[in-house]
DNA sequence: GTTGAGCGA
């Protein structure tokens, strides 16, 4: 924070510069106070008029804990425009700013720090997911509800919304605004469904995993494999993204979960191309 | 041995 002013003694300094001292520079001083880590330099120069300017420079000097492979860079020689300038920061094109504070997220230590002094910025901090439908624990696109709410959620905002609409004269858009709704959650027939439900959808509980996969099975094969075990919802088989190759293992979800245990059962082992098949339960992906 | 892909708040 460099700040310059004019000398207050006597006469100022244009005034002994007009009287003829031109010429007579004072030294410049350098200062450090240890105990307030500042450093004090007072400079004297002639400006563009010919008169004799003393700048006053106060730095604050910081001492940063840094790691060793940082403090090393100190060492450096330095190099282009500023080959020749001494050791340290040199004023003219380095300047201190204000204080910035870093948060390191990586830091185990600062981690626990916080988790002691706060315990209710803990929970906050656990809590940054919460479903826009059920107000629970998980993203939105992973509530088990999803499907039974949030379109009865949708139809409310909405009806909030235009409310002067006419009813329609027909009884079965008279129910549900014209909007097609499968029977499973028209009046009140989503109570009772929803509540039976843990927090997995039906049907992942009917998911398994098959591996050992030889790397040219495509999906209808494997629709082919398990189909008579029963009705398959979904049929997933892992692919590279990019080049398309398999990746050996799929996942397959039956409706019904006997249906997945009886699957188990009798492909576990099957010799599939020319490798043995395993099929397991399905772990739910992610964090779930 | 191998547990998906995507979207955020």
């Amino acid at each position: 924070m460099p700040s310059a002013d004019t000398m207050s003694k006597g006469k100022s300094w244009a005034e002994q510069v007009d009287e003829g001292d031109e010429g007579v520079l004072p030294p410049n001083t350098e200062e450090y106070d240890e105990k307030k880590g500042v450093k004090k330099i007072t400079e004297y120069k002639y400006n563009e008029e010919g008169k004799i300017v003393k700048t006053v420079k106060t730095y604050r000097i910081e001492t940063i804990k840094v790691s060793k492979s940082i403090a090393q860079r100190k060492t450096w020689k330095k190099f282009g425009a500023a080959e020749r300038d001494p050791p340290g920061p040199n004023p003219a094109n380095t300047i201190l700013s204000e204080e910035i504070f870093m948060q390191f997220v990586n830091s185990s230590e600062q981690k626990q720090a916080d988790e002691e002094d706060d315990p209710l910025g803990k929970l906050k901090n656990q809590k940054i997911v919460s479903c826009r439908i059920c107000k629970g624990d998980h993203w939105t696109t992973k509530c088990p509800y999803k499907d039974t709410l949030a379109p009865l959620q949708e139809k409310l905002t909405e009806d909030q919304r235009k409310p002067e609409v006419p009813p329609p004269s027909t009884a079965a858009a008279k129910s549900t605004g014209g909007k097609y709704v499968p029977p499973s959650m028209r009046d009140g027939a989503a109570k009772g469904r929803g509540e039976s439900m843990s927090s997995q959808r039906k049907d992942e509980a009917a998911t398994i995993r098959v591996t050992n996969l030889s790397e040219d099975t495509r999906e209808s094969d494997l629709q082919e494999l398990f189909r008579p075990f029963g009705p398959i919802s979904r049929i997933y088989l892992a692919k590279d993204k990019v080049t398309g190759q398999s990746k050996g293992f799929a996942f397959i979800n039956f409706h019904r979960r006997e249906d997945a245990a009886r699957a188990i059962a009798g492909v576990s082992g099957f010799g599939y191309d020319h490798l043995i098949l395993n099929v397991e339960w399905a772990k739910p992906s992610g964090q779930q």
